[in-house]
DNA sequence: TGTGACATATTCCGACCAGTCGGTTTTTAT
DNA sequence: ATAAAAACCGACTGGTCGGAATATGTCACA
C-alpha cells in the first residue's frame, strides 16, 4: 500500500503538469487526451486509470495551477518586511523568462474565458481572487497597524489594488 | 447586381450577428456551423456561400463586434463636453441589462484567450486597445489644451487609464 | 418561355476524439 | 511460489463536426 500511494503521488502531478503544459501551449479546447498522455509519457489508458474524465482532470489541473502561483506569491511577499514593499512584491509576474509567467498567463486567460460561462470555473477564479485579496489585505493591515496608512475599508482597497494589478498585467502580456 | 449586393448586405450581418450570439452563449470552441446556420435561419450551405470557412467567419465576427462596441464608446463620449466627463463616460459598460454588455464580455474573454496564442487575434485585440487609447487621448488632449491638466505623456496616461478600466471591468463581470 | 447566374438546402465523407475494454505487465500480499 | 491486485497499454466504438459535393429553388433578362 505504501508503494501504491507513492506511485499515485508521482503520477498525478506528472499528468497534471503535462496537462497544464499542453493547455498553455495550444489552448484548453485544443488539447486531446492523447496529447496529455504523450506529454506525460503514458498512454490514454494510463491517464484514465488516475482521472475518470477529461473534465475532472482539467479542472483539477487549473486548481493546482492557481494554488501553485498563489503559494509563490505568498512566499515572495513574505520576504519583505515593509508593508509597501509587500504590496509591490509582485514584480516577478512581469518577467517573461519565468516559466510560471509564460505558461501561466495563457492558462489564466483560458480560465477567465471558461469562467465567463461555467460556474465551476467561475468558482476557481473567485477562490484565486479571494486569495490574492487576502494576501494584500494582510499587508495593508500591517501598514495600518503600524500607523503608516489610514484605510477605512481594507478588503475593499485590497480588491481594487488587485483589480488594477490585474488590468495592468493583462495588458502587459497581450499588448506588445 | 443591385439586388445581389443588397442581399449580401443583409445576409452577412445576419450571419455575423448569429455567430456572435452563439459564441457569446456557448463559447468560441463550442459553436458549430450548424448552430450558426440555425441561429441565422439559414443552412450550412447558405453560410458557406458568404463565408469561405469557419475561421474567416469567426474572425470577421470579432472584428465587427469590437468595431461596434468602439463606435458606441465614441458616440457616448461625444455627448459630453467636459474632458473629465468624457473620461468617465464609460459607465454603460457596467450595466448588466445592456445586450452589448452581457453578450460582449464573454466575447471579449474569448478574444483574449485566443490572442494569447494566435497572432491574428492578438492583432484584433491590439487594434481595439489602440482605439480606446486614442479615444481617451483625445479627451486628455482637450483637458490639457484647456489648461485643466498637465500631462507629460498623454498616450502613456491614456494607456494606463485604459488598463485600469480593463482590470476593474473584468473583475466587475467575473467577480460576484 | 427558356436560360443561366445566384442563393439556399440537403446529403455525404473523412478526420478527429473521448471514453471503453480486453488483455498484458508489474507490483504486492500471502 | 503463487495468487491477487494495481498499473498500464492501445485498438476500437460511437459520435461530432467542418467542408465538399450535389440538388433545388429563384429570378433577371433575353
Amino acid at each position: 500500500m505504501a508503494e501504491n500511494v507513492t506511485l499515485e503521488a508521482i503520477r498525478k502531478p506528472q499528468i497534471i503538469d503535462a496537462t497544464l503544459k499542453k493547455i498553455s501551449e495550444v489552448g484548453f479546447y485544443n488539447v486531446t487526451m492523447d496529447d496529455v498522455a504523450r506529454e506525460a509519457g503514458l498512454s490514454k489508458g494510463g491517464i484514465a486509470h488516475y482521472f475518470p474524465s477529461k473534465e475532472s482532470l482539467f479542472k483539477e489541473a487549473f486548481r493546482v495551477f492557481f494554488d501553485r502561483i498563489f503559494q509563490r506569491g505568498r512566499e515572495t511577499m513574505d520576504q519583505f518586511e515593509d508593508p509597501l514593499d509587500k504590496i509591490l512584491s509582485f514584480a516577478w509576474l512581469y518577467n517573461r523568462d519565468d516559466p510560471d509567467v509564460y505558461t501561466g498567463y495563457p492558462l489564466h486567460f483560458d480560465c477567465m474565458a471558461l469562467a465567463a460561462r461555467d460556474s465551476e470555473y467561475r468558482e476557481i477564479f473567485h477562490e484565486w481572487v479571494d486569495n490574492w485579496v487576502a494576501l494584500l489585505s494582510e499587508a495593508l493591515e500591517k501598514g495600518v497597524g503600524s500607523g503608516k496608512y489610514v484605510i477605512p475599508d481594507i478588503r475593499r482597497v485590497a480588491r481594487t489594488i488587485s483589480a488594477v494589478y490585474h488590468g495592468i498585467a493583462l495588458r502587459w502580456f497581450l499588448d506588445s
